[in-house]
DNA sequence: TTGTATGCGTTATCAC
DNA sequence: GTGATAACGCATACAA
């Protein structure tokens, strides 16, 4: 048994049709007698409008592209449920694309969907894109009058709705709790410099330091090349971590940018017979779900990813459904907040 | 500047749609002169057909729609990055819809991408589905000629194709992994019965149990309801498993069906003083990241998502492409395999 | 009150 | 070699 259309509801009940659509929606033109009929036979049959069809008509699909470098990755998955609610609840669908971090899937996948199959994206670029600094096609895309919501990975130079952590702010928060807690030298593992969040944090962290007088050097500073976050690197991610502790003997105190970096610096602390948190204090800029079952558990900067994501999916719906598609572009930060748990427990 | 049509390519060209139609295609029809011209400006000013405007012509949409019960959940996600792998690969474009274990999310995700979005499912059922046992969207959709594919948790009753894990089977291998670590008393922690693969790795676990000739007691099984897997239930989860573990003072081994039971009773465990491995030794059914992390790092079946994904895709693919779409349907077994860690090392 | 015609963007068939 | 037309499924302005 095929789907019903309305040329077929038409033909079995030898109306036009034009009635049967009329009739479906209620239309006052039609008499309540041939309504009747129609709506019956289309509800015993189950008949539904072609999804397709009607985003032809309507040169609006009601579908929202959201384009991430992971999917298995907590953070991300935690974005992608709150726009699925959001987006759910004002009608919408979500299209998924992943770039595994890669520029050029990225830019495929966004062409992809671009061509009629959604309304709008929302996307967190892969961190091949921040190297190369190439964004012709969000460019683009905006050029073309499709709205784009970035999110959490933005961009400065591309002028669009954004959402992000704050970041800086969360890291200075962060920082000041190491602080507090009587870490006299706090280090920081993040990143390399194209990583934009990485960038902030980085920031926030100085912050931290230079405001409570002390300041901070860049020798307490680990920057972690791309590589040590791909499968398989874990072995070499503690080597590196466990000897940068070795060669730095007085920290007391980590400030990780991620999750992966905070655990791995409290096993290598810990190989150092380091304990935590008498000896090392540690806190990561995560939402992580490792966090919580760590032992010790690990005191996180939480960055609230289904918030994030419902309010991009506001920010993005809003401009598609007003009229006016035009700047001003607003950039919404959402809050952190610091989780303290066993890692910087006072002693 | 709005996107590129045939129609504007027509009119900019001066000539008809269906020579820019045909030009683009290389049709040996057009004379090279004016292909040539026509690629050149849709070359230059970057044009895309409308993939709205082709689902409709073609009837078909290069689109796969996945329904998941949840997506911050690492096995679901490993699930999805492997179909979306194939999918790409043959040029098809995944929508995925959230039934946040709600039969009625399900049911309406389902209808509203049925209608023309998709050429066809993959779908892993949501508990609460499972449990009133309403199967009638599935059944309508493959009725309709829209090819579904199970995954994990599948349905006997429903014919279609199905690519699942091989629960029981993994659950007999951990437990006679316990056994030949010389536990005497080994505890299953499962979920209710409806879900199907907790029923599964039940009988893996009764089974290893029996050809052991020890058989198994209904003592040493806890079934924990559905409600100890929401949000904030930890600590009561944590409490009934202690107090399980506290009636049960000889269990020495613990099969859990899930990570986060796993952990859980390591938890307990530690807080009624035993260690881990030495005194309880633990492995869980599950491909998390929590296993690697935890301390001690916890023994599991893992269940390989990604290859799952992959399978599933594949499947539906083939179905989507072949010519005659008919039975007979197959279900695909992937196979598990046990990762040995520390919770299960003999000491 | 009902039906006809048109268009959304594309391709395929057929006519010129 | 090029163009007009119909069709995919739907909605709607306009006729009847």
């Amino acid at each position: 048994m095929q789907k019903l259309t309305l040329k077929k509801i038409a033909r079995e009940l030898d109306v036009s049709i034009s009635t049967v659509s009329k009739s479906l929606k209620d239309s006052p033109e039609i008499s309540e007698d041939t309504k009747q009929k129609i709506k019956a036979f289309a509800d015993l049959y189950n008949y539904r409008p072609n999804t397709i069809a009607l985003s032809l008509k309507n040169r609006k699909t009601k579908t929202l592209g959201v384009i991430i470098p992971e999917i298995v990755h907590h953070f991300f998955t935690t974005v992608v449920s709150g726009i699925e609610k959001v987006a759910n609840e004002k009608g919408y669908t979500v299209i998924i694309g992943l770039s595994n971090e890669s520029f050029e899937k990225e830019v495929t996948n966004m062409e992809k969907l671009a061509n009629g199959s959604i309304d709008g994206f929302i996307l967190s670029v892969s961190r091949e894109t921040q190297l190369k600094k190439d964004y012709h096609h969000l460019l683009e895309t905006i050029d073309h009058g499709m709205p784009v919501v970035l999110f959490d990975r933005t961009i400065p130079e591309i002028e669009c709705d954004k959402v992000v952590v704050d970041d800086t702010e969360g890291a200075r928060n962060a920082v000041k709790k190491l602080l507090d807690a009587g870490c006299k030298n706090i280090a920081l593992i993040t990143t390399e410099a194209h990583v934009n969040v990485g960038e902030l944090r980085t920031a926030g962290y100085k912050d931290a330091l230079i405001e409570s007088g002390k300041g901070f050097s860049e020798d307490l500073i680990l920057k972690l090349k791309d590589e040590f976050n791909e499968e398989g690197m874990e072995d070499n991610l503690n080597t590196i971590i466990e000897l940068f502790l070795r060669n730095n003997p007085q920290v007391d105190g980590i400030f990780a940018v991620n999750e992966k970096y905070a655990l791995t610096a409290m096993k290598a602390s810990r190989s150092l017979g380091k304990d935590i948190p008498r000896d090392i204090k540690v806190i990561g800029f995560t939402d992580g779900v490792l966090s919580k079952y760590a032992t010790p558990s690990l005191t996180t900067v939480s960055q609230h990813g289904v918030q994030l994501g419902e309010k991009a999916a506001e920010l993005l719906i809003r401009r598609l459904e007003e009229d006016d598609y035009e700047p001003p572009y607003q950039t919404v930060v959402v809050e952190t907040r610091l989780i303290e748990r066993e890692s910087t427990s006072i002693t």
